[in-house]
DNA sequence: ATCAAGAGTGACAACCATTGTCAAAACACC
DNA sequence: GGTGTTTTGACAATGGTTGTCACTCTTGAT
């Protein structure tokens, strides 16, 4: 996403960010820093909100999760397998996620953005459905 | 976006609808609720904020204006020239916006969806860049 | 034009995600 | 252990958005 995968900062370990490493790790879905935050504290490992927003956004910000945007504007995040640039297909019922990769994709929107004179260029692209799951009713 | 253009219920002509549309006929890039507030007030037409907020989202509802997110997570609006389905090239400096269509990322949409048996699907998908006249600083 | 019914309005409160604060606690390293 | 720096967390504060509800306006019929 960004133009480059830079240093990142190291940061020091804590019985904080373990946990919500753990949790992230056992959670297949998006997730909210609320719905995390909650989660934390069902596993008895209490952290505190803002420690758990701060935590996410360092995590994103080193590139560590996915961030995208639920419908009503929350931010949600996902430990995905690939660290390289990806996309996803989200179950709008269940939230069952599949990471997707388009090399296609990726040449077109630069290529559009170029064509437009436009440089430093990024994108956003997400699909939504109903999961083969779901859709059984 | 959806699944399909639906009957869209007919609504009053009110004063207030009235500017909120002038307003964005006037402006070309998307725009939040809070500074569509601002314009009208600047423009004479006060209009309460909630009326605003209600307006922008009937007409987003249907489908008379595009909606995202800008990075902050707050909803910004714009009158698309095309009504069909489109996606937006838009300068993160100045805001300036290009409507994008692109047949062939509409079919590699549906086709990964379908691929991985997901259903009554819909995707999101806008780019981000730096603008010609930005640029040249 | 008059009128009734219901959609629309707005000032204000309420909500809720997210960020700021800052003293206390935890970590890393010598 | 000592020390300097990072991190934490309870709480306040911010800010976008929605809920409330009495009042007003649009519409369609009379
Ligand atoms: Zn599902
Ligand atoms: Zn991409
Ligand atoms: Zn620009
Ligand atoms: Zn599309």
């Amino acid at each position: 996403m960004s133009v480059r995968d830079q240093p990142v900062k190291e940061h020091r370990r804590t019985r904080q960010r373990a946990a919500v490493d753990e949790v992230l790790d056992d959670t297949t879905d998006f997730i909210s820093a609320q719905d995390l935050h909650a989660a934390l504290r069902a596993r008895g490992a209490g952290v505190g909100l803002a420690t758990v927003y701060r935590t996410l956004q360092t995590l994103a910000d080193d590139g560590k999760v996915d961030v995208l945007r639920s419908d009503g504007g929350e931010a949600v995040y996902r430990r995905c397998v690939r660290e390289e640039h990806h996309h996803h297909l989200v179950c709008r019922s269940c939230g069952a996620t599949v990471e997707i990769a388009g090399p296609t994709v990726e040449r077109w929107a630069s290529s559009v953005a170029e064509k437009h004179g436009f440089v430093d260029v990024s994108h956003t692209l997400e699909i939504f459905g109903t999961c083969p799951r779901c859709a059984q009713a």
